[in-house]
Parts: C-alpha cells; structure tokens; sequence
DNA sequence: TTTAGCACTCGAGAGGAGAGAGTGCTAAAC
DNA sequence: GTTTAGCACTCTCTCCTCTCGAGTGCTAAA
C-alpha cells in the first residue's frame, strides 16, 4: 500500500484518538495535535483520501471519521508501536499468576477471570488436547469385595480414576490376571483400535472377570475422547456493557447472546501457533462478531496440549497494550503448565 | 391477614395479568376478566385497598397497579395454584435429563444451562460438599523410577489421584511401607488433625521416603478441602435481557455484573432443606438482588451433599411455572446423582 | 500545495402540544 | 350500605419543531 507518511501519520493520529474517546474525530482535533504543523483543511483533504482508501469512515456527513476495520488492520499491522508493560501491569499481572491451584481446569477459569478484570473485556480461555490419546497404564484398585477403583493413565501423562461396583465377587487374583490383561492388550490403543473383536478375544481370557474388564475399557474410552474434546470458559460477560459502543441494548444483546452460550463458543477464534493474534471485526468468521475484535494468545501446555487465552470487545480499542498483556500472561501460562511440571490430574 | 374473598381474586387477577403483559394493570383491564362480575368503579375502590395494605404499587397517579414484593409474596403463599407440568414439558425435561456423563462438574454445568433454556432465565447451579471430610484409603503407584501416581479416596466416596515426580529413588519395600504408613497413620483425618506432631513422628518411620509422604499429604489435604468449598456455575446471562424490566441498562448492568462476578455468586441464596425456594425483590439480602426474585430447588446428592439450582429474574415471574419445573428437575437430578449411584470422581 | 473562509449538512437535545390511559371523587341507582 | 356512571384531573409517552454546534467540502487566495 503506497501511502504517503503524512497521511500514515493523520490515520495514525485518528485511531489513537479514537481509540482513547470513543468519538469520531474531527479535523480540528486532529490539527491540535503536538508534531503535526499542518492546518485542519489540509488534514480535511488528507482524510478524504484515507476514506477514500477505505481505511476511515464517516458515520455521517456532519461527524468526524472513525476508523474503519480496514483501517485497524493497518493501524495493527504498520503504525502500531509494541507497548511495552509498565512495571505495575508486570506485578500485576505477576499477582495473578500466583494461582494456587494447578488443576488445569481452574487455571483456566482463574486466568480468565483475572484477564477480564485486567483488560475490562470479556474473555475466554480454553485447553485443546490432542489428536490421538491412548492409555498408557492400568491400575485396579480393590476397595471392598465389590468395590473397586480404577485408575488409567494417558500417553499425555494425564491421570483419571473412577470408583466402581460391580454386582459380582471376584478374587484378587483375578484382579491380578485383569490388570495383566488390560496392561498388555489395551495399552498404546486409540479408541478406535478397541475392536469388538479385540473386546472377544479379552473376554475369553477374563472370564467372569468380563464384566468389569469392560466398565475398565468403556471408562478407558470415555477418558481418551474427553482428552481431544476443549475446555472453554467465558468469563467478565458483563464488562462489554461498560464500554459506550455497548450501551444501547439493540447492540448489546446479540453479542451477550452469543457469548453466553456455551456452545456458541467453540466458533471463538482458536489459532494454532503460538502468538497473539488479533481479528477485527469482519476478518471474524462468526456473524455475531461482525463489530467486535478478538485478540488471542496461545500458549504451550505440554505433552501435545495448548491453551489459548483471548478476549472480545469493541473494534476500537488499544490493541497494542491488550495483546502485550495477553502476550505476558499467556507466557506466564506455558511457565506455569508447560511441559517439565508434573501435570495433574483433577 | 383478614382480607375478602372479593379483593383475593382482584389482586389475583392484577397479578397475573401483570406477569403476562409487564404492564400496569388498569381498573378496566380486570373488568373484563371472566368470572368477575363487577364494574371498574368497584374494582377501582378495592385496588386502592390493596394499595393501602402494601399489596399493589401505583408507578405514578394515572397509571395501573403493579404488584408488590408484598404482593407477590401473598399471591405465592396463599393465591397461587400448583402448577401442573404438560407432557410436553415433561419430555422436555426428562430429555434434558438424558445427560451423558455422571461427572459431577458437568451434570451441573449442563442442568444450569438446560434450565436457563427452558425457562428464559439466567440460572446458576451448585453442590455444596459436607463440613467434614476425611481420607478413607492411600494407594501409591509406582509409575517409573520417580515416578508416582496417588489415589487417596475420601469418606465420602469420592477418589481422586495426582502424578509425582521425585528427585529421589525408592524401592518398593519403602512404597510399601509409605503405603502402610499412610493407611494406618493418615486415615479418617481431617485437615486440621494432621498436626506438625503427627508428621514428626511420621518422618522417623518413613525416613528417606518423607519427602514423597509430605507431598501426599499435602495432596490429600487439598483434596478434603476441596470437596468443602462450593462449585458454582452459572448460564443464560444474557436472558436477562430479553425481559422488558431489563431493556434499559441502568437497571440491567448492576445485575449482570454481580452475577457475572463469579466470587459474588457465593451470595446468592442457598438454602439447606430440600424444597423449592422462592426469594422476592428484598426478600434477598443481597442489595443486587433487590429487585429481583430468585427461586431455587434443592436436593440430595447422597454422601452428605447436596445440589442446588435455581434461576435469577425480575420479580414479576411466573412463580408458579417456575417453581414446578425446577422442582421436577431437581427430582430428577436427585435420582441421577442420588444415594445408590456410584460416584464417580472427574 | 497549502490555507482561510464560508455555506451547507446533519445529529443531538430542548421545549411544547396532544393523545391516551387510568385515576379519584361525587352523586345517583340498586 | 354497596355499587355504578360520569367527569375532571393527572401523568406519561410520542411526535414535532426548532435551535445549536460540530464538522465537512468547496472555492479562491496565498
């Protein structure tokens, strides 16, 4: 795009504006502004041409302009300067990362919420496993004759246990030959390697031992799938409502709408490499986010999984200092889950 | 209070109609109303009755009445017909109910979701563990040579495990002896009486292996912890919104503030027996909630805990409606998660 | 090429008129 | 004594008009 630096630098000084009061911005405004000695007519013709390319709009004839989405993408793409944390921002965001917990799930929760309150946008973060999980051990537990717990470990390194009862007796020894079985033939599967033939052979070797086998495997099963589906939590809804794009309810609710429902969120952008991502409004897939930008960060959690952490707002806002503290935090993230933590279960 | 069978079917009349429309109900309005025979005049004196005994509220002179929180609450106590669910209604809950998983986390996140889908409301959902947990049973497992799976399973049947790595190497006779130790020494505890003595005395015995015994320790009692705090989820936010008392957002954005706060939510009402609840405008302690009204079943979870779920909305609701089919759903969460099932830990 | 000047446009907000719904009161009817 | 019809009154809501002010585009001069 050839345009001259002068224009870079009006377009430049609109969105700032912009971005700080929410009003379209005026040639007047836009003069007064220190380094820019050129009168406001000039900057007049300067804007029409900008418009012109598409990169301002003017939301009527009487107003100043207001960037376009196109325009934002410029803006965040050639004039934006990386903003640089301050040293509160850091400690803040450093506070935050003291997380008690290092349950994945509530990581995520926490780190969301705390995003939230730090970005005053809503936000969402979720963990998407991997492709392929399989179990890569077994361990059956006897609690009392008829109760048992047992416990499997993923390939990821990800345990699980369920407690179960089971209307037979079985001896510990043939709690022995089951746990022989299921470490040698059920390890390193997919659950679709876990064939009904697979499931016959097992059945006669296990014998009245069958029926737990197969609670075991089914449990097995459910805990692999679970792996490969997303966590995804929202959090901060209701900070939309303080930003003045959202005051009117007919823009609002829509939005809220689609935000607050759960399975609405898995259209959320979710990129696949590690950095801060930023869509302005229509880049973004989903209709409902036609008006709103999205920065994401994803981050590495280890052992195939990655976590993203992003947030959902107006297009006008400071996409440099949202996506320099996304960009922290979800590093603090990968610190903190990354690979080289023993990961727990919960 | 003494008050005439005439006036009971007028204040009836005014409230019902008031749940339906959202709009003041007039003196003629009520006239029309099948099975009262009596001219606007009459009903005109009697409203201004009600009015006096705090019944009915007038938003200014030449307008209809509205209910009361007072109102409301008479019109629940003593007014108010059962209501009987549809077949419709019924397949739709008993659908909602056909819930895949028995974990308990996503049995309640989905219940709240089904439910604020159902009723238009936003609704929260809950399980509250008991006061006092302990560890039943330890198990270690060996995984490599630092490495350690624990299964601790609490009294209330509840099992969870962590992996552990250790810089240190141990044999099995000292996994076995932790393993004893634990299960004679660290059972049937609760956090508080596993005293800096207890683990003194502890460290003698298990010597080299104490560092692997601290850190199940420390383990288990984050899992008795655990199960004493509350899960809260809460879903359908943005329902608020399509109710007309909600269209402005003065009104609406204190209220989906507080319940988008998720450390507010602890608030909200959560009562101990099992019976449907129903809390009006400043019938709730909470100043967020004062124009509201909240209704909310309870019920048993089994092993000492309980579930609750409930919806938050305007006051003027359809106590009746709401009221049954959160009762009929929490019944059936009753019967999935009650006494006799197993639980399964997550 | 830049700037000053000026007529023009458009939205926001204030103020006022009128319609409509509903009331309370009074006096008549049952 | 209770109920009802009639009527003046009150108050909100909506629509209309008017004005103000900010900002523009165009033209002509610097």
């Amino acid at each position: 795009m050839d345009i001259s630096e002068r224009k870079k630098r009006i377009l430049r000084a609109v969105i700032e504006d912009y971005i700080a009061t929410a009003e379209p911005v005026g040639s007047k405004t836009i003069a007064k502004h220190a380094g820019l000695n050129i009168s406001p007519a000039t900057i007049r013709n300067e804007m029409a041409d900008l418009e012109a390319m598409g990169l301002l709009e003017q939301p009527h004839t009487s107003a100043g302009r207001v960037p376009s989405p196109g325009g934002y993408r410029f803006y965040v793409n050639e004039l934006m300067e990386r903003h640089r944390l301050s040293v509160q921002e850091m400690e803040r965001l450093n506070a935050a990362l003291q997380l008690k917990t290092q349950e994945l799930d509530r990581v995520i929760t926490e780190a969301s919420r705390v995003i939230s309150q730090i970005t005053k946008y809503p936000s969402y973060a979720m963990s998407a496993g991997p492709s392929h999980v399989t179990i890569r051990r077994f361990d059956l537990l006897m609690v009392e004759r008829q109760t048992f717990i047992v416990v499997v470990m993923t390939d990821t390194n990800l345990v699980k246990n369920k407690l179960m009862r089971l209307p037979a007796d079985l001896s510990e020894s043939q709690i022995h030959l089951l746990n022989c079985l299921l470490n040698t033939s059920f390890t390193g599967l997919t659950p679709e390697e876990i064939t009904p033939e697979l499931m016959s052979v097992a059945k006669q070797t296990a014998e009245d031992a069958y029926a737990l086998l197969a609670m075991v495997v089914s449990f097995a099963i459910e805990v692999m799938k679970e792996q490969e589906t997303y966590a995804i939590h929202m959090s901060g809804l209701a900070r939309l409502l303080e930003h003045p794009e959202y005051r009117n309810l007919e823009r609002a609710q829509p939005l809220l709408a689609y935000l607050s429902e759960e399975k609405m969120l898995s259209t959320l952008p979710m990129p696949d490499d590690s950095d801060v991502k930023i869509y302005i409004g229509p880049e973004n897939a989903v209709g409902a986010l036609q008006d709103t930008s999205v920065i994401v960060a994803s981050y590495d959690i280890g052992e195939n999984m990655r976590g993203l952490i992003g947030i959902v707002g107006p297009t006008r806002m400071d996409y440099a200092k949202i996506a320099a503290r996304l960009y922290y935090f979800a590093e603090g993230l990968a610190k903190l889950l990354g690979p080289g933590e023993s990961s727990s279960e919960h």
